[in-house]
DNA sequence: AGCACGCCGACT
DNA sequence: GTCGGCGTGCTC
């Protein structure tokens, strides 16, 4: 019977599954299974999708243990040989097992195993989408012909070098708000989709893509009028639409990709321009899970096919920035409004010497004042939600502290109070006096969306006034039915965080307020300057795009630091060429790389014992690298606690990317062990963007 | 990560 | 007596 039994041949697979768990599990078939197949296995005492990565003669696992796989997975083709190679990157870039790469980024269908094993599962995830498209076949979207806007000579020149792409074709497209780059994408598109390729457009949110699909339906048709097919990508999508939308480009079928971060991990076989909008933003970062960046993923997916990249922004982060410097990357620059209106002007509100009336200089309200009287638009920027940030005892001190955090809990205010940390987002009610002393009157300190709406509509009885923040969305319905009572010019007045400053052109927007600045201008972190001027260029970039003499009203109580200079002249490149000094002689990138790693545990001790034993460890002279890379002390992160659990980090740094690699594949298969020890769970990240 | 196994406290 | 809390350890 034994014998009968190991008759059957054994084809050896090495399988990528998604744990947390270094390296690839052993499995076999006895039928050969083709590397980039997906398939089901039993892992323990549960059903997994895992995908095939290797093929070899031998096992490395204890032979007698491994076990043979369900069942092939066979209902799609096996995935592209690029594709594997850039997920192979991914992986070994950021540190992960390749299985957290290859399966997490597939449609759910595609990686659940009941999508093949439940009763109804016939026919798996694939034929049951592609029965229901045949069924009601997708209604295709009708969208006007647009004709293609003349070009300034500028933008015509822009679209020639971008046409001319020869080696090395890699873009950094700088260009003002309201330059038309939009419509240098366009235009290389075009070109590119008639030479049969496809084209991957990737912008940083969601809801970006609703008006940029919109445009792309509008203008991405051929010369014979038939539209190019568009898929869209985003996390936002059902299962449904997102396993659609992968059909369609991973068969050719859709000729263009529009999606956030996720899309650049998306097949696409005849991909042949990859296009990149605010290449700056950080939401191009994943936050969770594999920490990549789909934009240098991006460039590297560019690289690997020999294919024309552009990355866009008016505000380039200094990475790009230096990229183009060095000459790695062609600087196209468009600094001219393509509409004629010239840019809104900037003025700083000095606050130092003003008079405030609630958190407003007298100068804000006036101007508000005026664009009411004038029938015009205006937008109150600040990123701060809730009512306010906290509450005080005037009697004894006490602050409304979160339970769990080593941070306050917010004031709300709505058709409910209550209090809400903004870290671990536990509720809890008001208190209606002082816990530590019983004095009845506490009061909110400092100003959030809510408490600027309150006070606007007592100010301005006569206004119509419309919050934009993650609470009046998440009530409210979608972003978008209230973006859309902006652009049906049923508002006077716009209060909002940052979801309002990108994106939305709002044509009757003739003044921009800005609350807040400073606070995101001393957040720890070193990339705050660089951050607060494209956000503040871009939240600028709302106001006049139709009409004269805009303005935007930046409240400050430091008018002379550099990020304000520069923005008052509209002034990126002195501002990066400030910055990058300044990084340069403290060391920072893009001068040099780092890692960082991050412990949580129950006890800070426990947290900062960790990293500082994980430091003694890379000291080790067998360590790969470990003279060329060098380790701060660990430190407590400014938050300490959240959610009851204590947080410290470490910061790596290297001149050599490649010493850094090295160093962090031979230190980090260690520090599972370690952390075990000392109860603590940590994530390494490369090329952190918030320190 | 998840899931099982295992050893201690308050419930029908 | 058992249901269930979550600590520990294993999964190709």
């Amino acid at each position: 019977m034994a014998l009968l039994k190991d008759m059957a041949p054994r084809y050896w697979l090495r399988i990528a599954l998604d744990l947390p768990l270094p390296g690839l599990f052993d499995y076999y078939h006895t039928e050969p299974v083709a590397i980039g197949i997906r398939v089901l296995v039993r892992f323990g005492a549960r059903q997994l999708v895992g995908m095939v990565i290797e093929t070899p003669d031998q096992p490395e696992y204890d032979a007698d243990r491994v076990k043979r796989i369900e069942m092939p997975l066979t209902d799609l083709p096996p995935m592209p040989d690029v594709w594997l190679d850039m997920a192979q990157f991914a992986a070994r870039y950021y540190q992960r097992p390749l299985g957290e790469v290859v399966l997490p980024v597939l449609p759910a269908p595609l990686r659940r195993p009941a999508a093949y094993t439940g009763k109804k599962s016939a026919g798996g995830p694939v034929a049951r989408q592609l029965a229901r498209q045949s069924k009601n076949p997708p209604i295709k979207k009708k969208n006007k012909k647009l004709a293609a806007p003349v070009l300034n000579t500028e933008q015509q020149a822009v679209v020639q070098r971008l046409l001319e792409a020869s080696h090395p074709a890699r873009f950094l497209l700088y260009g003002v708000t309201g330059s038309g780059k939009t419509e240098t994408y366009l235009r290389l598109a075009l070109e590119v989709l008639a030479q049969g390729k496809q084209v991957l457009f990737m912008v940083p949110e969601i809801n970006l893509t609703p008006q940029f699909e919109k445009t792309l339906r509008q203008r991405l048709v051929a010369d014979d009028g038939a539209a190019y097919p568009i898929a869209v990508m985003h996390s936002g999508l059902a299962d449904g639409k997102r396993l659609e939308s992968w059909l369609a480009i991973s068969q050719g079928e859709a000729r263009v990709l529009l999606g956030t971060r996720m899309a650049v991990f998306s097949p696409m076989p005849d991909l042949g321009l990859i296009i990149v909008d605010e290449e700056h933003d950080p939401s191009y970062k994943q936050q969770d899970g594999l920490r990549y960046s789909a934009r240098d993923l991006a460039v590297w997916r560019a690289q690997q096919l020999g294919i024309p990249i552009v990355l866009g922004s008016a505000t380039p982060s200094f990475e790009s920035w230096r990229h183009a410097e060095q000459g790695h990357y062609e600087l196209l620059r468009l600094t001219q409004r393509a509409t004629a209106v010239a840019l809104p002007e900037i003025r700083l509100i000095d606050t130092r010497r003003a008079q405030l009336e609630q958190g407003w200089a007298p100068q804000l309200l006036e101007a508000l004042e005026s664009t009411l009287q004038a029938g015009q638009q205006a937008l109150v920027f600040l990123n701060r939600r809730g009512y306010a940030p906290v509450l005080h005892c005037g009697s004894c001190g006490w602050l409304s502290q979160c339970s769990h955090c080593s941070a306050y809990a917010v004031l709300h205010k709505g058709h409910k109070h209550y209090m809400q940390c903004h870290h671990c987002g536990d509720q809890s009610p008001v208190a209606k006096h002082c816990p530590d002393c019983g004095y009845v009157d506490l009061k909110p300190i400092g100003h959030g969306t809510q408490r600027v709406e309150e006070f606007l509509t007592e100010r301005f009885p006569q206004a119509r006034i419309l919050r934009i923040d993650a609470d009046a969305t998440r009530r409210k319905g979608s972003a978008e039915r209230l973006f859309a009572q902006v652009h049906a010019g049923e508002v006077d007045i716009l209060i909002g965080t940052q979801m309002v400053s990108k994106g939305h052109d709002f044509s009757r927007l003739a003044l921009v307020v800005v609350l807040n600045a400073d606070t995101m201008l001393f957040a720890q972190d070193f990339r705050a300057p660089e951050r607060l001027f494209a956000q503040l260029m871009q939240v600028a970039g709302r106001a006049g795009r139709h009409h004269e003499g805009a303005q935007v009203l930046v409240q400050t109580d430091y008018p002379d630091q550099a990020v304000y200079q520069a923005l008052l002249k509209h002034d990126y490149a002195v501002f990066a060429q400030h910055e990058l000094t300044q990084r340069q002689s403290v060391g920072l990138p893009p001068y040099v790389h780092l890692a960082l790693i991050t412990a949580e545990a129950k006890s800070l001790a426990q947290a900062l014992d960790f990293l500082k034993q994980a430091k003694d460890w890379a000291q080790h002279p067998d360590m790969p690298g470990r003279d060329r890379v060098f380790l701060y002390d660990a430190v407590p992160l400014r938050i300490v606690r959240v959610a009851n659990v204590e947080r410290a980090q470490l910061l790596i740094e290297s001149q050599h990317r490649s010493a850094l690699q090295a160093f962090l594949r031979a230190w980090g298969s260690q520090l599972d062990e370690l952390a075990k020890y000392y109860r603590c769970r940590f994530t390494l990240e490369v090329d952190p963007q918030e320190i």
